[in-house]
DNA sequence: CCACTCTGTTTGCATTTGCAAGCACGGTGC
DNA sequence: GCACCGTGCTTGCAAATGCAAACAGAGTGG
């Protein structure tokens, strides 16, 4: 019953806070939480907000993200490659362009290294969200290069136009 | 409006969401939260917590870390990584497959950067999915993905994977 | 005209976060 | 003896999260 779970992340603030040598209260007060909630925290009782950890990353002086691992808010999975990753760290595209180039190259790998295997799964608009991972090209991808692609006038694209 | 650029994650999420064409209810569905409390965050009205925005994040099939950098969760100031370099340096690809991601890259960059220079897209609380000014893609390059978007309206998946 | 289905929104409420105040224990010094 | 530090822990309580249910429109079709 709702006992939250969040596991090593508590037990993760108190190593850290511990190898850092500073008490509760001083991480508390580094952090800007409350220290009753700081305790809570590192002993599991609570499953702070990420605006908490955030800040308490800070009081620690340990990265964010290492955190938000610890705390199974961000996959820490590994990229398949490093252009992937380097994509992935690039902010000057957007969200959409960056999921864009990945798959495409992603889709390049796969053809380039099996050549013949291909998978034929890919029939339903709808996304499953747990079961995708070998498709070609999503549908939402497609429909982001649709722009793009609508100026070639091959007509190869032919969608609902639902709404535009 | 000084800058809340980085307070506006309701807007960042209802764009990414009408990017992908689904609807609230699907996003809700697919985040494993209520459509109502979705409603609330892409208004501004409600500040989820970190689970939550993991959620819509995987629902949304984006990184994580992109929305909890729009969240300002996380202070993400990693360098803009040299992409090209990255990709010219795969040794998984062939070149021609280097070149098209390249090329898609630079006319993303170029993209993002013209429509960012003047106004944010969150200008309005809704966007209009035919007032966009996308440039659109070589032709060269849209003939090199013309296999993957084989699969956008008439299910036909047509690959061939040749590229020689 | 009405039923049905889709869209996003509002309302009421159980549950939870997160904090202020106080508690219990241990070590100092006067 | 006992005030005074420090450590971490417990206790209420305001405020917020997050959800189920109901609501308001727009299509669609019987």
């Amino acid at each position: 019953m709702a006992l939250p779970k969040v596991g090593s992340i508590g037990e993760y603030i108190r190593e850290q806070r511990q190898q850092a040598k500073i008490s509760l209260r001083q991480l508390s007060a580094a952090a800007g939480v409350s220290n009753p909630y700081l305790s809570q925290i590192e002993r599991g009782l609570r499953k702070p907000s990420a605006e908490i950890l955030n800040q308490i990353a800070k009081g620690l002086r340990i990265s964010s993200q290492a955190l938000y691992v610890q705390a199974g808010l961000i996959e820490d999975r590994e990229p398949p490659s490093d252009v992937v990753a380097t994509i992935r760290a690039d902010t000057l595209l957007t969200e959409r362009q960056r999921q864009v180039l990945i798959d495409i190259y992603e889709s390049f790998r796969k053809e380039h290294l099996a050549g013949d295997e291909q998978t034929s799964q890919n029939a339903h608009p709808q996304r499953d969200p747990e079961t995708d991972d070998e498709r070609p090209l999503p549908p939402e991808l497609l429909a982001a290069l649709e722009p793009y692609a609508a100026s070639a006038g091959n007509g190869t694209v032919n969608q609902e136009t639902k709404e535009g």
